[in-house]
DNA sequence: TTTGTTGTTCGCAAAATTACGAATATATAT
DNA sequence: ATATATATTCGTAATTTTGCGAACAACAAA
């Protein structure tokens, strides 16, 4: 094999989908898209997972930088990190449209 | 915690997004959207890892539907499954474009 | 100070992921 | 029949993920 390496586009591309690679994160999200109001509470009530379940995938979609957390005493509120999620959407619409899959494809 | 269950459609977009991340993953997929001819040999060499691992990655890409395999004796060609690639990008675009973001966020 | 509310962190277990080399399968060529 | 080329599967190891309850932290209220 070559020794080629992932190039930084794709380690992010991969890192955004990674973190989006689990029903409860993706619901997550789309509640946190949805929202104005968006407390731990308030997500914790839409998923069929225990609390401790949720803060862990609040943390991993926190790392991916997708989300943004900010404490209100006693409540802490999430959203969406309006400007990782431009990135993403550019990079995963960008990754879709780089298709050659109209042409004839090498598969029947 | 509610009992609430996840959407058919969150499952899915979740299943593509854990199949996408991976950025070796990543790197075959945008290969073979690219490419005409997509055997094995030449996706094993565009990555720096052993074939064994090449062909567990392409055995999940598979598994998710993202692609599709032909046997070619000796060789196997690979490519994208162009109708699930087409839900794909339709399912990520409204997941994106679905966000209240623009509007007064809920975080500073 | 004690109680209550809200979330996070800890400790643990089960399962899945990632990776590799060796062995195997398949079909062609010698 | 043997050798060659290509790719998958097997067996194994190390790491990560997922999930939970219990314990803890931070702060307001009684």
């Amino acid at each position: 094999m070559a020794n080629k390496e992932y190039s930084i586009e794709q380690e992010q591309v991969a890192r955004f989908a990674k973190a989006m690679g689990h029903p409860a994160r993706i619901a997550i999200l789309q509640f946190l898209a949805r929202q104005r109001t968006c407390y731990f509470g308030d997500i914790h009530m839409e998923l069929p997972i225990a609390k401790a379940t949720v803060s862990q995938h609040l943390k991993e979609l926190k790392d991916a930088g997708l989300i943004q957390g900010e404490v209100e005493t006693p409540k802490v509120k999430y959203c969406i990190n309006r400007e990782n999620w431009r990135l993403a959407k550019a990079l995963f619409a960008e990754f879709f449209n780089d298709c050659a899959c109209k042409k004839e494809s090498c598969c029947k």
